[in-house]
RNA sequence: CGCGGGGUGGAGCAGUAUGGUAGCUCGUCGGGCUCAUAACCCGAAGGUCGUAGGUUCAAAUCCUGCCUCCGCAACCA
């Protein structure tokens, strides 16, 4: 039987550039991807844009552009980020995409002659001329937060959906898939913030604005842009479309990826509409937690914002990659500084890693000209279960979504052989011409294990695995996670390349003022 | 009493579902090695686990109160 899975990160809201937070969200659904790939599965990765909304009529208007034009500028910035971060993505998905638009319409016109959505009126507080509802407690002294002038109630005509009568299904469902939002915490909020309170029934469309898609059976209403937006993730497969065999074949999604904040349309709002059109309702939303920066929330406001492209022009993407999978426990929030990024990179990368695939070519090069081969194997049974044990305990971790543990089990490999290196002393070996196998069989056990950890970190750090096979004349083919698991794969002989190093080191003090310098500048 | 999360050696974090020698990375101090990117390896110092009580033979872990920080509260990953 073929097995199939289905990642998705959120579509990103198009109303400017992305930061290191949409790269967190999204590195670590490449990661996943790759890991579900290298275990053989068939696996779909969607990502893509939000493109409707007021916000973003309102960033056209001041950029003096059409809404279009400015959201594919996005668009194409968004594209190139994914690029440079080594994002393997099956699936862009664009909310302007014409089928996504069509079927959108199509969902809501199908639920309005259900009945799950009805036409009634939205009474709310209305700043005239910024032409937005708010809530009370949005209110800033009772004034409008964006202009601070007076506000008014109004009602106005609007769409519902029947958000109520979910309700008691909802509880139901978190009752009966325990699984269903991880970590559990944030299934303990939705269940305490909305499900207890009550459910109120969602308002679904606007009239204030035009950039979106409309109720195509009465014009003036826009719908609701989480409304279009959460469709995405089955209109891309196809959804009511002409052809819908991938949404047979991947609905419904494996996992929905998505940052805390919007655990409450996934796990709510979404379940809610797919129950009323009777679907099948995602395996799992795992909510993680933020990058903070400085300890506190990524803001423009506060100019905290860092610049991916900056971070990979000036370190490269694997160690960005590393770095943000590592650092953060997934889940939980945590932290980004520039000096703890530089300090991971000198210490993990270039110290542990970089300096083991450096020494042991080194050593082939000096003991043996760049050349074992003729040796008489010897099996190492100490070093088979090491390598063994970490495979299994990764893969555990990985099955787990614990990502930080697991990358960090790898770590536990390069250290241990790090260490063994410094058992074995070489370099007395090497002194002695009886000795030749021994060290033959020594440093092949070696680059061995640098074969199970180019395998173990490629869906963390896709382009390093090659470059470390490549020192000793392999190439990808190698990367695969059933051989992982076995020792000796490789031919007895072994032919290292002299070569650039892995990770140069980077001068921190150094760093950290060019910087600084590069943040005053903006 | 709105809700959620956190408070663990100098710094950053794990550990808390099934209570039982407090672990990791960095920093500090001392030692070893020379294959390697002044890298690598070993050892040491340093913590009454926010606080006050409670349960228990035994609490970072379970219960109660309090202090404190961060976030959410209906369109910021």
């Amino acid at each position: 039987m073929e097995k199939n899975f289905y990642i998705t990160t959120p579509i990103y809201f198009c109303n400017s550039n992305l930061h290191i937070g949409h790269c967190y969200t999204t590195v670590a659904a490449d990661t996943l991807a790759r890991f579900k790939k290298l275990q053989g599965f068939n696996v779909k990765f969607l990502t893509g844009t939000d493109e409707h909304g007021q916000k973003i009529e309102a960033m056209a208007k001041k950029n003096n552009m059409q809404p279009q034009d400015y959201v594919d500028s996005i668009v194409e910035w968004i594209k190139d980020l994914w690029k440079t971060m080594n994002i393997d993505y099956d699936i862009f998905m664009r909310t302007t995409n014409p089928n996504h638009v069509k079927t959108v319409q199509k969902i809501f016109k199908k639920l309005y002659d259900l009945g799950d959505i009805y036409k009634s009126s939205y009474e709310g507080l209305y700043c005239t001329p910024c032409e937005t509802f708010f809530t009370e407690h949005q209110l800033v002294n009772g004034k409008c937060p964006d202009c601070g002038r007076d506000v008014e109630k109004l009602k106005e005509e609007a769409y519902f959906f029947r958000l109520s009568k979910y309700q008691d299904r909802l509880i139901k469902f978190f009752e009966d898939n325990p699984k269903f939002i991880e970590p559990e915490s944030r299934k303990n909020e939705m269940i305490n913030n909305f499900l207890k309170p009550g459910l109120e029934d969602l308002c679904v469309s606007r009239t204030s604005f035009n950039w979106g898609i409309p109720v195509d059976f009465d014009g003036n209403h826009i719908i609701y842009v989480w409304f279009d937006a959460l469709f995405n993730y089955v209109s891309a497969l196809g959804f009511m479309s002409d052809d819908d065999s991938e949404y047979k074949k991947f609905w419904p999604a494996d996992i929905h990826l998505v940052a805390k904040e919007i655990v409450r349309f996934h796990t709510i709002i979404w379940p809610a509409v797919l129950m009323a059109l009777d679907m099948p309702l995602p395996k799992k939303v795992f909510g993680h937690g933020w990058v903070t920066i400085d300890g506190g929330k990524i803001s423009k406001s506060k100019g905290n914002v860092v610049d991916p492209k900056i971070l990979v022009e000036r370190y490269k993407t694997d160690a960005i990659r590393y770095y943000l999978m590592r650092e953060i426990n997934f889940g939980q929030d945590g932290n980004f500084t520039n000096e703890a990024l530089i300090k991971r990179i000198n210490f993990d990368l270039v110290n542990d890693l970089g300096n083991l695939v450096s020494r042991t070519n080194g050593m082939i090069q000096k003991y043996f000209g760049g050349q074992i081969e003729n040796f008489d194997y010897e099996k190492n049974e100490q070093l088979e279960k090491m390598c063994l044990d970490t495979v299994n305990d990764y893969e555990n971790l990985m099955n787990q979504y614990k990502l930080s543990d697991a990358i960090t089990k790898v770590w536990s490999l390069i250290n241990f052989a790090n260490k063994y290196v410094d058992e074995i002393k070489p370099w007395f070996l090497a002194k002695d011409p009886n000795q030749k196998n021994t060290l033959a069989n020594f440093l092949y056990s070696l680059v061995e294990i640098l074969r199970v950890v180019s395998i173990l970190i490629y869906p963390f750090m896709p382009s390093t695995p090659k470059k470390i096979l490549a020192q000793f004349n392999l190439d990808e083919s190698y990367i695969n996670l059933q051989d992982a698991k076995k020792f000796g794969v490789l031919s007895k002989n072994i032919h290292a390349i002299k070569s650039e190093l892995l990770f140069p080191r980077i001068d921190i003090d150094k760093e950290l003022e060019e910087l600084e310098k590069i943040n005053h500048l903006k």
